[in-house]
DNA sequence: TGTACATTGTTATTTATTTCACACTACCTG
DNA sequence: CAGGTAGTGTGAAATAAATAACAATGTACA
């Protein structure tokens, strides 16, 4: 199960959500096909990701969504679960942590951080908010594994080296700052200008 | 100048951004692997897009921040901009509203589309919001040319349906239900929960 | 029951992207 | 103004990812 590719990784995140769905209706098989229209994606890479993963089936009928789910899940999740902070509750942390709570059972966030006095001890879709000056506590007391950026751009790298110096192993940033981290720290960066700017500079091509 | 690799393209949208921060600072040069660190990128990438776009430096002083800002620009950018809209304000969609307004000269939000009557004829950063059946008029009127959906999961597939019928070639799409457009559509999807999955994934992977 | 067919699993091939290695040269330094 | 250095530009090699091709096999149905 070692080195899966990166690619596969998030394509797996993609069909466990949309199994997950297939599930609530009450859809019991699906075939490689069908998942990948379901996405953007084509047969042959859905079989072959998830050959990459060890399931296979002896059916014909398809895979079986159970057990498919199952799988994944053992890949993306721990037993335990993972927990998860916002840095920076403004718009854009504060739509993701209404947005994400309960989602999914195994990655949760546990708190959010802001340097704002006001904001410190509200509560937002029941995550309470704290000081950004009681990070090293709570990252100990929580088991806060992943930090998920979203304070201004200028305070970007600052914000960074605080979450690194509390342990932090794993950063998403929505910064609009890029950033670079050690080695032992796996970062994830994503700017919707980026993204924008790409849907733009397509929709120029097809003119 | 013909078929870029996606991955440049990315890429020099988030060249664009730094360049244009160091030419705030007053910078006027930058050595490719200044470039390189200011993002998790190798000097050797860098250089290799530069060629890529055709720019090129008779100086050993390092780009001119300015003029290859300016060739980027030209193969981002249109002369006249591009028109985008979001469809669906609610937490996410407010805050890429506010958050986008005049961070890009050429490219502007010019219009939010809510089926919810309570929030037409309601401004947000200086945008007006319109109901949705409205859109095919204001695509026209506006010349709305990318469309960014941030409507709930289970409206997206009829969403995207009117975009596409009123002649929006370019989409984002925020939602969490994956979604596929014909051929002369560009679309580009963003899940943030597979994000959060990735980086839970690579955080087990270090224990 | 056996034949046609649909579907999976996997190896081989192709394509895309990154990295390496190095030629070339402007610039600095003495 | 010669020689060393630090930078750029780029063909070639390596790596990563997607696609094609097809053997194997369970299933449906005549
Ligand atoms: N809003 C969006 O849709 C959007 C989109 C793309 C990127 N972004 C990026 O996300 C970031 C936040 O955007 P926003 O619109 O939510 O901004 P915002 O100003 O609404 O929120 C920023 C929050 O961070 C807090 N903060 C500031 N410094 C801090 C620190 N040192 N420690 C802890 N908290 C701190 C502020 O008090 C505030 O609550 C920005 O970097 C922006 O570039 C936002
Ligand atoms: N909030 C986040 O941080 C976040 C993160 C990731 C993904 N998302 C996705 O973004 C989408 C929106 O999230 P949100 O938190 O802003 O939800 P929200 O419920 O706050 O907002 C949705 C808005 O869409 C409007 N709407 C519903 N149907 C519509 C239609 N047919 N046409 C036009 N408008 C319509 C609603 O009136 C509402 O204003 C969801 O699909 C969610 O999965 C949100």
């Amino acid at each position: 199960m070692n080195k899966l590719p990166e690619k596969t990784i998030g394509r797996l995140s993609e069909y466990r959500r949309t199994l997950l769905n297939c599930l609530a209706k009450g859809k019991t098989h699906i075939y490689s096909h069908e998942l990948a229209n379901l996405h953007n994606f084509t047969a042959v890479q859905v079989r072959r990701d998830i050959m990459l993963i060890g399931y296979s089936t002896t059916l014909k009928k398809g895979y079986d969504v159970k057990a498919l789910i199952d799988v994944i899940s053992k890949i993306i999740d721990t037993d335990e679960g993972i927990n998860a902070a916002i840095i920076g509750v403004g718009n854009l942390g504060k739509a993701i942590t209404t947005y994400f709570n309960g989602k999914r059972p195994k990655l949760r966030i546990v708190a959010t951080f802001d340097n704002d006095p006001e904001k410190a001890n509200r509560v937002i879709a029941g995550v309470k908010c704290y000081p950004i000056s009681e990070i090293n506590k709570l990252v100990n007391e929580l088991d806060i594994r992943i930090g998920i950026m979203t304070v201004p751009p200028e305070n970007a790298v600052s914000v960074l080296e605080t979450l690194v110096n509390a342990g932090i192993k794993g950063i998403l940033n929505y910064t609009s700052t890029p950033l670079s981290v050690p080695q032992n720290v796996h970062l994830e960066e994503y700017d919707m200008i980026t993204s924008i700017e790409k849907v733009a500079y397509f929709v120029k091509q097809k003119k």
